[in-house]
DNA sequence: ATACTTAATTTATTAGTAAAACAAAGTTTT
DNA sequence: AAAACTTTGTTTTACTAATAAATTAAGTAT
């Protein structure tokens, strides 16, 4: 039990001036003042704290509204820095953020070999390289976050990331001995629901699930607001839902999985047969060939849509989310997905949930995964050094 | 954006106070200070603002342990009470608890017209019956609860209960014009979650999934202990879910979905056929027959219990919940179902999700519906009058 | 030039927790 | 049984953070 005293209070209004500068700025300390109902004097010293803490500049004075000009103030989004990474099974995609999550320098290693020592090294070169592009700042690194495609538990092991074949793998260990600040293990999908909600599409929904369709499917599920790891760290595995009770069998143990049916692997196997003489069907690939208009592929991609439909059914069922996000590799199929996945909704849904549900495809220009991997860095540095976030 | 002050203070650490009281009870202001952390002066001062309130009393000294006397304090339980109701399809179970959730007094009606004004009317004399014997005391009624088999929306009117054929029914405004206290409508398993969380098996569990099973499937969704209501207050239709994807049409518009092969009403569905001469198959019917042995009987428990099985995996698979707990009426076959499921998770799940997950079914001699409908007028009742929840 | 406006700081007040001193009521030691 | 110690709970004092009011600063409007 926390009990409560006034450096609570402190913490809890500072970080609530923080977040309007950080997402309001230029503002005033008046309009801070007006906005979040704190006394002006309350204001004024907090401001003046951040700005001893390097978190906040004065920018210059604002327009005047027919009185004294205002001082405006900016989030000094430059105090520092991040880095996250997303890891795939045949690539390491990692940025360096600012604490806004504007990313300052990106930079991708192809994975060939997904043996856990040749990946940690990589990974470490990877790391390294950004850190070398750190611009001089107050604070410098402030972490390293890491989006694994496995099941990570509350410690940041990586339990089980079958397409790496990596079963109790220490990377965060491995990255604390190499990199003196605070290493964040997490689930891609995790990592990608968290850089949904704070950088991406999903910045206004308090309830919203992302569904990583890559090879295959994991979700992070954000409630009210926040990241829902589960009891053991291992929640949103969704992929292995069973909507074939006795369907084929996965190698999850159980049958009729969801991914098995709506995957890019799922994809791949559908379509392969349909060119006999093409040794590299890929995503790339059938794209090509359903923008020129192939039907057999533009059916496939239906028949893919209208199964991440019926899951996604019922993940509405379950969560009455506000948003869903589909993410990683098959966003890129938005323009024949959408379709079949509102098609599905329609026949599927209770009208009352038909009405409240988004559906958005990730921005793939931004890397949810990497920024999401990033955010979890800043939150840490300022929940144990500066402000509380709330 | 809610600030702080100096009253989200007192109102914090006033809330752990009392609730030390009300969990370790009887207990000193000098234990509650070493437990809680807070000076032994900021407990005495709380402690005597909530004697004054009569939440508190002073019950007497306790033993010495080389000292002075502690002077031992209760919770005052009879400060208030509350009214839970559990609206089933053919009944209405009322409970009149005092402050800690304890049954002071109960009534059952049976309802035998689902009619809108029929069933409002019972209910009304129900809970004035329980009104009634409600002992005189400082706080009187502070509110009536009513869990209700149907969606419930953020607003408390019931958009749809299929099984009483009712649509958009404003049964809180009816009951507020008839008793001037708080009223809550919540969905029946919602409100058996909550139930559970605060009184029952859950109480340890941080996330759990309260599956109750009767005619349909409902479940209500405990989180990081709090119940999440989802964005329109109709999360957890996971009867809904589908887990034959292209199965049997189900009036929700779904196809496949759970509760067509796991609820009671399928269990007697597949049931009847064994018993051409008999007019009345009904739950109680089965039991005795697998009590006497039936094969059949058995078998087709055990049936059920494996698409419960097949169910719960995929609710643990989403969830990785600490807990899930069976209730309504099918946990009265727990004897039948709890290896069928067993069988199932060991046949189905990862073995990380293997470990963490306890099945628990419900203490049928407690209603955790009515009980949790009658806990959420005591949240209320504290949160606006006197000390916050934490 | 004077009166109004708005912004931000300074000063005084208030509310709550905490530390220390104290009072109350015991037990243990001699 | 007196003295010394312990534990409980209250009182006194100090401290911190927010707020309200007054003040200073820097404009605009007429």
């Amino acid at each position: 039990m926390k009990t409560g005293d006034q450096g609570l209070v402190k913490k809890i209004n500072k970080s609530i001036v923080l977040s309007n500068i950080q997402t309001q700025s230029p503002i005033s300390r008046a309009q801070i003042s007006k906005v979040t109902g704190l006394n002006k004097a309350t204001v004024s010293s907090l401001v003046s704290e951040l700005i001893e803490e390097h978190l906040v500049d004065e920018i210059g004075a604002g327009l005047s509204s027919g009185g004294r000009k205002p001082m405006m103030l900016f989030f000094n989004q430059n105090a520092g820095y991040t880095i996250g990474i997303d890891l795939g099974v045949n690539y390491a995609f990692g940025v360096l953020t600012d604490l806004k999550g504007n990313v300052i320098q990106q930079d991708e290693v192809v994975i060939t070999d997904t043996d856990e020592e040749i990946v940690f090294a990589q990974l470490k070169d990877l790391a390294q390289l950004l850190i070398d592009k750190t611009p001089a700042c107050p604070y410098g690194l402030v972490g390293i976050g890491i989006g694994v495609p496995g099941m990570i538990n509350n410690e940041g092991v990586i339990l089980f990331a079958p397409n790496m074949d990596w079963h109790n793998v220490h990377l965060k260990q491995y990255m604390e001995q190499h990199f003196n600040v605070p290493i964040t293990i997490e689930n891609e999908a995790k990592a990608g629901a968290h850089g949904e909600k704070i950088y991406g599409a999903g910045r206004a929904s308090s309830n919203l699930i992302y569904v990583s369709i890559g090879i295959g499917i994991g979700s992070g599920i954000i409630i009210e607001d926040k990241l829902y790891k589960g009891t053991s760290g291992i929640s949103g595995e969704i992929g292995h839902f069973s909507i074939e009770s006795n369907g084929r069998k996965c190698p999850c143990g159980n049958k009729g999985c969801w991914e098995l049916y709506s995957s890019e692997h799922a994809l791949l196997e559908k379509t392969a047969p349909l060119f006999p003489n093409e040794k590299n069907v890929n995503l790339s690939f059938l794209i090509q060939q359903a923008e020129d208009g192939n039907p057999q592929v533009i059916n496939a991609f239906d028949q893919i849509g209208e199964y991440i439909g019926i899951g996604l059914t019922n993940i509405v069922n379950t969560f009455n989310p506000e948003q869903i996000i589909i993410g990683n590799r098959l966003a890129r199929l938005e323009p024949w997905l959408r379709n079949p996945i509102q098609r599905v909704f329609k026949q599927r849904l209770l009208p009352y949930f038909q009405d409240s549900i988004a559906l958005t495809f990730t921005d793939r220009s931004k890397n949810s995964c990497a920024l999401g991997s990033a955010a979890f860095s800043i939150e840490k540095f300022f929940a144990t050094n500066k402000v509380t976030v709330v």
